[in-house]
DNA sequence: CTGCCGCCGTTCCTATAGGATTTGTGCCAT
DNA sequence: ATGGCACAAATCCTATAGGAACGGCGGCAG
């Protein structure tokens, strides 16, 4: 099998015009954020190609791309591997370097907010209300992607491609620490209540309270995760 | 040719055990700071091979892993492009950044400063003084060098790896800038003195001050460059 | 002279082949 | 029984082949 994609071209519909390297990062990240891939295991290239039906190249072109963002670790000439668990210490990195980005985020956001990013903003924070926060994985996971699709919406607003751009490697930790961090969700209502928080000083239009609600919900999930002390 | 490796391998030094991709990305690098691929200019996978001896597949992995650093852009199926130069606007989008990291990194890294990385930034400043600030470039490429290496040395000593890679996605567009942003070396005994400035701080071991002195710095060469507006 | 069309080269993209090295297993000797 | 060694499998890495699409160029019709 050549090219499974001039049949589709032909019709006029280009549909799939999309590189296969892509479509296995997207596997591969999609994998990661399941769980099916488990911190520490290895990623081999040629197996990971057997898996996904294609050749190692374009798997080999997805990993190099994954490793940017710290959620698989390369060595030479040993293979892929996902990056392993955070430590407090990984953990307590995270939340200053998030400390630094995100309240500056927030009150750029602030002060440059379109009424199409507040809406969104808006429908987060109401996903995250209206998530189930079951027991089970399955269950709880529309209420992850809703939390970071509100910072990431937030980074988006304010605006500077690079500020998004280093937000964005933030993220995707993140999402993986909320994940695999040991904790599920601990106080979704107060949670909320602090996303609900920054989200109402968007809306007055104050950009110090903006700030001043994201440093202050951050902290308290910082204190959350602490707390509730994972292994080690 | 299949390998070159195997007669270095066999002679007991397996010196060269190293990626072939990780010398191309090194390669690449280093044109790209150069100057030797410019702005905006495509950057074909096959030709890059042949420019370099290898086959193509290296290549795409060194510029796949190229692209997360924001030096070049890949469209799909339509190959690698250098990325354009500066607007006024990135810059300003970039300064603003800046001026949200950099000054946290100070600070941090003046509270966990060891004594070999207050050496070694101690050796940056006096690379900073005495490197040759000619008109040709090779000639001041040394001072850019310089200049780039204490801001890294702020973000490693802060130690915090996340802060660490948000500063390694700047600064690579920063060294970018310096090299391609129109303006020169503008002022350079001005600017050797303010970092000398937040070297003092460090020195004395008041972080608020490192921090201030680090705005003061990136506003004043925010400043400068502005002043001498490149083009457009 | 101008506009359109087919041809050819280039390029991207994926698959496949094969060399080099590491890892695991089973067998043999001590 | 245990330690060491050979063989085999898996893996990484690079090269090569070939399909599909895009772009430029020359020739031909109007």
């Amino acid at each position: 099998m050549p090219a499974p994609s001039p049949s589709a071209a032909r019709a006029g519909f280009p549909v799939s015009r999309q590189v296969l390297a892509d479509h296995v990062y997207e596997a591969l990240l999609e994998w990661l954020m399941d769980g099916r891939l488990e911190p520490g295991a290895a990623v081999s290239i040629d197996g990971m190609a057997r898996e996904l039906d294609v050749s190692p190249t374009p798997v080999r072109e997805a990993l190099a791309r994954l490793e940017h963002t710290g959620m698989v670790r390369r060595v030479a000439l040993k293979g892929y591997r996902v990056a392993p668990v955070f430590t407090r210490e990984d953990f307590a990195e995270l939340m200053e370097a998030r400390l630094s980005i995100e309240p500056v985020n927030a009150r750029l956001a602030c002060t440059r907010m379109t009424p199409e990013g507040l809406d969104s903003l808006k429908q987060a924070v109401e996903d995250l209300k209206t998530a189930p926060r079951g027991g089970s994985f399955a269950e709880y996971r529309s209420y992850l992607e809703a939390d970071e699709r509100f910072h990431q919406l937030i980074a988006a607003q304010a605006n500077n491609q690079f500020l998004l751009a280093a937000y964005n490697t933030l993220g995707g930790q993140i999402q993986r620490f909320r994940l695999f961090g040991g904790v599920g969700i601990t106080d979704a209502e107060q949670a909320i209540a602090e996303h609900q928080a920054v989200l109402d000083a968007m809306t007055t239009g104050d950009p110090e309270k903006a700030a001043a609600m994201m440093v202050d919900h951050v902290e308290k999930v910082r204190g959350r995760a602490m707390a509730d002390a994972p292994e080690e």
